[in-house]
DNA sequence: CGTATGGTTGACGATAATCAAACGTCGTGG
DNA sequence: CCACGACGTTTGATTATCGTCAACCATACG
């Protein structure tokens, strides 16, 4: 039902949150900090993972090369989120990180996290990688079993639901990304981004104006994801009344 | 070019080799195994996470339940994998596990996982979980790009693969899981694994028998991902001529 | 200006989903 | 024993969704 706001969700409260109880606003005073400007990478895929990184304000796309020269955006990160995690995998960054907008981040030396005391940053790294597989997995869902209307709802939904809990606007909102990133997040192509949007506006889902985004009917939005073969439709309903 | 192996690649050494270096192989003869049969299910989505595992024996698969009251397999996992690392994302597990065979875990009781002294296993969570994150970066990667055939061909490929550095065959293997698993966690219908298989038959890329496989051209398995659209092979090829 | 980039729209086609039917193998119970 | 149903698999016919190709517009920028 809720599927759509599940099926990302970097919950606003990820990075902050994990990182200790009470959790003193000025420990993070220490904690050197990098501007990034729009445009500006942060770090390559394949560079040395010196550092990871919390985005502070901004935001910001992760990208992997694809074997057919192009790239493959494999998430947004705004105000809270970490990046560079996959870089503990190897020595090494297995995605690219752009700022999409001028984008302040805090700088957490790798050496951090290899300190024989538990640091903080260290203590919850567990939690912050498992948060960061569920999503990847449940991105990995969306790509599966739903159809372009559907990812681009998710995403719409999503990006609300991440803005809301920044103290941001629900409902209307400015797209960082071009049609072209949002098209390779959710595996379809440009031109159905651009469809999908004209066709949610025509039936007044939403308003759109280039990347100005107002979300007029969030109800219409996540029923689109009730819209489903008959038999699995019967068989969700079934679900329901038994549990 | 090898972007099919890459794709998954869940490594035979992954769960071995980072449990530190000389790794005594009586170090696991104190933790307790478990005996899974096939069917069975080891944990299930939404259960309390209590422990860790890592496949002795046998093969498993994970499945998320989706909105429309299906299952989506999100990953098979053989000896040496891990099974239930996004449970640490909260208390919960996050994905379910079943048996495809009869098969044989180690356990890891979570509470290893919160002591004060940093335990082996604890120390290397990051690793797993970051590898763990890349793995399934990967399958979305592959779930964007990639028509059918490349989807079953890496599959394959990766199968092949991870049980040859198990010391299996990498050319004659038996599936464990059913043509709708494989699909599912592919992200096609089963008809079009099942035509998929047939048309390899036929071009004399491999023999299927059921669930036994044979590979018989790991090299026109592989030239599959070069076949691309016109203008991204020519980018591809300056690409690399460049390079 | 000219060019590059981002976005929209239309016409067309290919890939994979859907619907349907058939077959083999199981295990179960009559 | 055989009949039966539940599965798993294969194959064919048809459809629909989305990708491809192309044209066009707007904006930014040197």
């Amino acid at each position: 039902m809720n599927a759509a706001v599940l099926a990302f969700g970097r919950s606003g409260a990820a990075g902050r949150a994990a990182y200790g109880a009470p959790h003193p606003r000025d420990a993070w005073a220490v904690a050197p900090r990098r501007r990034v400007h729009c445009g500006e990478i942060l770090f390559l895929e394949g560079d040395r993972c010196r550092s990871l990184y919390r985005v502070r304000s901004g935001t910001f796309k992760t990208t992997v090369a694809t074997p057919d020269a192009g790239e493959q955006v494999t998430g947004f990160q705004l105000a809270g989120d970490m990046l560079g995690l996959d870089g503990l995998a190897s020595d090494c960054h297995a995605s690219t990180a752009v700022a999409l907008e001028d984008s302040e981040v805090v700088v957490f030396p790798h050496t951090d996290t290899e300190l024989e005391g538990m640091t903080p940053l260290q203590a919850s790294l567990p939690h912050l990688l498992a948060r960061e597989l569920v999503r990847k997995q449940k991105l990995a869902v969306l790509l599966s079993c739903m159809n372009a209307e559907q990812r681009v709802a998710s995403f719409l939904l999503n990006l609300s639901h991440r803005l809301h809990a920044r103290g941001y606007s629900a409902t209307e909102f400015h797209l960082r990304m071009t049609r072209r990133e949002i098209g390779s997040y959710l595996g379809v192509k440009i031109e159905t981004v651009s469809r999908t949007f004209t066709e949610m506006h025509r039936r007044g889902l939403l308003r759109v104006d280039g990347r100005s985004i107002v979300l007029l009917d969030r109800q219409a939005l996540l029923s689109l994801f009730d819209e489903l073969p008959l038999r699995a439709r019967v068989a969700a309903t079934e679900r329901v009344l038994h549990a």
